[in-house]
DNA sequence: GTATGTGAAGTAATTCACAGCT
DNA sequence: AGCTGTGAATTACTTCACATAC
């Protein structure tokens, strides 16, 4: 079962809505409902939930708890993930102390940063290592999932390192393309992107009007 | 000129080579040389430039800093933005303090929180507001952009306050999906959705081998 | 010769619309 | 009657391939 990455995104959606439902004890959900509350079509929904297999009824909807079970299972939720965090600036510190991770089951184990002053300080509860031990700590510590939150002059080479210590998955901050085998996931979340795209879309709207 | 958000993203990552090739004064770049800096296919990028006009020269390429200008202004970096952030918690604090908003012309210049503890004091340089002034503070500064970085518990009615305010974009961390009217400018960035987005990939590549 | 601009072809994602199940 | 599952149609995005321009 090939998911592509927009469909992933999407089930995100789904399990967080019907957790959401089950604390509302609702037992069943229909396409149109979740169509309503997440803005996506109801015939992209059922298409979306039928790859995981048929799970639901028809003329009744879907089974809010079991529908989550499936899932959460799909998307790994039921089980703990170690994350290494790299970089503990403003943006890493916010990360390291953002509790949603570690409720999903995301657990930030290692933490690494090249400023003297941080090394050896603990932070958020964990004691924050010099970026040259990176490679054999999340390598003997088996952690399969990075984050990168330095500066862009050092990501292409901590993502080097991290790749040196078999991880096989790499969030990235730092606002550039980082240059990765194609086998390693890797996803960028690039703040002045974001903003820039509204720029763009604030300029050509007033052009237009 | 309708540019689709996966266009003007890859506008964003071209802007900023640009700036970086024209610091080490080359004069033109081809698109086969874009292609190897950004893994995007060459066509892709001749098709992307060339929908903001013919600004390549056969046989030679593109040059740098007239592409790097037209893309400036096409992106609309080549002035200054108004922002207002909500929420100054840890996430909150750290977008504070990031300097490369600054930098792309965004100005973060009101803040809101309803913690009162935090409200009155001077945050990098900015005194936070409470947020229940948030609709007028940032409709006489006609700010157009806002940022939220609130608990999902309060986004939702943060986000009625931002468009009573007049705002046309806006930036949500909160893990949930807004309802807004879709004239508005909506992107989210849902940290914990990425890394599901691992856990999925991890989990199915397991099961694979 | 080298690199652009661009129709045509190919691929991916979404929406439509309805047969069939409960 | 109500709602799912799903082929068909549509739309969006990407890649190919080559005529054209320098």
């Amino acid at each position: 079962m090939k998911l592509s990455n927009v469909i992933i995104s999407r089930l995100s959606i789904y399990v967080r809505l019907l957790s959401e439902l089950e604390e509302r004890r609702k037992e069943t959900v229909s396409s149109a409902e979740l169509a309503e509350l997440t803005g996506f079509g109801d015939a992209q929904i059922r298409k979306d939930l039928n790859l995981l297999g048929q799970l639901g009824i028809s003329g009744t909807g879907y089974d809010v708890k079991h529908l989550q079970k499936v899932l959460s299972r799909v998307l790994g939720l039921d089980r703990q993930w170690k994350v290494a965090l790299v970089g503990v600036g403003n943006l890493g510190s916010a990360l390291l102390a953002y509790p949603g991770f570690k409720q999903q089951g995301f657990n930030i184990i290692a933490v690494f940063d090249n400023d003297l002053r941080k090394i050896g300080k603990n932070w958020e509860g964990i004691v924050v290592q010099d970026v040259g031990e990176l490679v054999n700590a999340v390598r003997s510590a088996k952690i399969r999932i990075g984050i990168i939150a330095v500066p862009a002059s050092e990501a292409q080479r901590v993502a080097a390192s991290l790749l040196k210590a078999g991880v096989e998955c790499i969030l990235n901050f730092a606002p550039l393309r980082i240059k990765l085998p194609k086998e390693i996931n890797l996803r960028n979340v690039d703040l002045t992107m974001e903003l820039e795209n509204f720029s763009c879309f604030l300029t050509n709207k007033s052009r237009r009007e």
